[in-house]
RNA sequence: GCUCCUAUCGUCUAGCGGUCGAGGACGUCGCCCUUUCAAGGCGAAAACAUGGGUUCGAGUCCCAUUAGGAGCACCA
């Protein structure tokens, strides 16, 4: 092996350690909800412990407000840590702007271990190398080595002229390659001469992502580094930066990252919409408001570059656990299919038990009908759990129920085509009668008799079922008719009804 | 432009050299069920990017091309 040439592979098997690292710039995306998720899964898999940590070293781009968002977003997820900022942990703090030390001591190590090294350069300076850089055809590295091989007198003179004001650089090896071994794609060759020396620590002490992720992941014990593939192109400058410490490589796990259906990738600024036009949410507050089910969501993003096998992708994320690994990982992009959600979230509403959905319902249903009777809510989910796709689809189904004021429907309504006002008014009352005798008002039992009326008068189902269900319901879009009065109860139906013919 | 990653139905995917004349799901289109709307049942159309190798045999391995993606900051 040539002497500038090192391979970095996996040997260890050490205890499950794995971390998501936001930087708190905004709301919880989409896309870093899928790695967090993937994380937490791989942890929970493995007895491991989860981990959130805070990555603020941009002082600039800090929002306000941000990390109390994304911990509520991780919440509602389920993704819940077992150390972070609010909870502590023995290898805190979690929250970067707080271990600055840490930062500026090992960087100030690899100054004094001539692996790094103090770069003066202005922003000016290093703009018009740039420039010239790529008027020459170049780009990349090669610019910011200015100061890499100085002598000391020639340091010490900038150091005066400048101030003391400087950033510390990693000095990469000049030749030869580095080779990195990914969990996802196996082994990476990077050629050296392509690296550049990025800046670990910048002129106002803070760290950069470079530094940080890799002191951080080490003092915390990280056994898995996992990110999405943004990051492989400085994958090798991270594993050089462990090889001058001398610490020992974690796991490097990069997964796909997804993209918008449009083409590229999901930004936080950019709108995604789907090929039909449709706004794709990004966040996911976004997800939260358009109604979405937790388990709905996180059953989706599992699907999304990893599979559970056995060709099934409803599941829950308890039966996620007990498989989860890193070898399903399909390495290719993917554009995120949104139709799969809204499928997805129907099926798990219909799976779930009517008490959950009548949770769920109560208090969208207070809000707009006042008070809601909680056997009546009871007995209708049943008939209109199939029907709601999101939850909220509920509202204007059982308005017939809840409503403070019945809105009874038109004539027209109750006038099937090719019938006549005087027909439909002879029908609902021959209804109307037979549903007075009934003693058992189920829906069984109404059923039963007013199909027996429907063979009597000879006519079609639908010409005696429609003017009885606009005449009870009144609603355009309704659950099963017989059903629905049945949960109305008889006094209720008969009344309307008893006014529909009158109405005729 | 340079570096790196990726490549199976429209989309998400299964496939880790022979069991693939390629399986599932969503979506689409038929049919059935049906009082509305759903749900459900049955069925159909729909893919191994291209070209070279390797091999007795390639969707599966290698190379090139093409296409898509990511990165090239004192941002993460």
């Amino acid at each position: 092996m040539p002497a500038q040439t090192r391979r970095y592979s996996i040997l260890s098997n050490k205890p499950v350690r794995v971390r998501f690292a936001p930087s708190p710039t905004g709301y919880l995306h989409i896309g870093s909800a899928r790695t967090a998720l993937f994380t937490w899964l791989y942890a929970r898999a493995n007895d491991g412990v989860f981990i959130l940590r805070i990555e603020d070293t941009d002082q600039n781009r800090f929002v306000e407000d941000s990390l109390q968002q994304m911990m509520r977003s991780l919440r509602w997820l389920g993704l819940e840590w077992d150390e972070g900022p609010d909870k502590g942990g023995n290898y805190g703090p979690y929250v970067q702007s707080e271990r600055l030390e840490h930062y500026q001591k090992w960087a100030n190590w690899l100054v004094e271990q001539g692996k790094a090294y103090r770069c003066y350069a202005t922003p000016q300076e290093l703009a018009r190398a740039k420039e010239l850089a790529e008027k020459a055809g170049k780009r990349g590295a090669g610019y910011e080595r200015m100061h890499r091989f100085l002598s000391d007198r020639e340091r010490a003179r900038l150091h005066d002229e400048r101030g003391g004001k400087y950033v510390i650089r990693f000095a990469m090896p000049l030749e030869g390659t580095t080779e990195v071994y990914d969990k996802v794609r196996g082994k990476i060759v990077f050629d050296n001469s392509e690296l550049n020396d990025a800046v670990l620590l910048k002129s106002d002490g803070f760290p950069t992502y470079h530094l940080a992720v890799v002191v951080d992941d080490y003092l915390m014990q990280i056994s898995h580094v996992t990110r999405t593939t943004e990051w492989l192109p400085s994958f090798p400058l991270h594993a050089r930066i462990y090889e001058a410490f001398g610490w020992e490589q974690p796991e490097w796990v990069h997964l796909p990252v997804i993209l918008c259906p449009g083409g590229g990738k999901m930004s936080k600024r950019k709108p995604c919409k789907s090929e039909e036009g449709e706004t794709i949410p990004v966040s996911v507050d976004e997800y939260i408001d358009a109604g979405y089910e937790p388990e709905a969501v996180v059953n989706w993003l599992t699907n999304l570059g990893w599979s559970f096998g056995d060709d099934r992708e409803f599941f829950y994320v308890h039966e996620t656990i007990q498989r989860f690994n890193f070898d399903r990982i399909n390495p290719a992009p993917a554009k995120v299919p949104l139709s799969k959600l809204k499928a997805l979230n129907g099926e798990h509403i219909r799976a779930m038990s009517d008490e959950r959905i009548a949770q769920e319902l109560h208090p969208m249903l207070e809000a707009v009908y006042g008070e809601i009777d909680t056997n009546k809510l009871l007995g209708i989910i049943p008939h209109i759990k199939a029907r709601i796709n999101p939850m909220r689809d509920a509202v204007p189904l059982v308005k017939f129920l809840f409503a403070k004021e019945f809105v009874p429907a038109t004539t027209e309504q109750m006038i099937p085509r090719k019938m006549d006002a005087a027909q439909v008014k002879t029908i609902l009352q021959r209804c109307y009668d037979v549903l007075n005798n009934l003693e058992d008002f189920s829906a069984a039992a109404q059923d039963k008799h007013i199909r027996a009326l429907v063979e009597e008068t000879g006519l079609k189902t639908g010409q005696v079922f429609s003017p009885l269900r606009w005449a009870t319901i009144a609603q355009e879009v309704s659950p099963p008719l017989f059903e629905s009065m049945e949960v109305l109860g008889k006094e209720v139906s008969l009344a309307r009804l008893r006014d529909a013919i009158q109405r005729l």
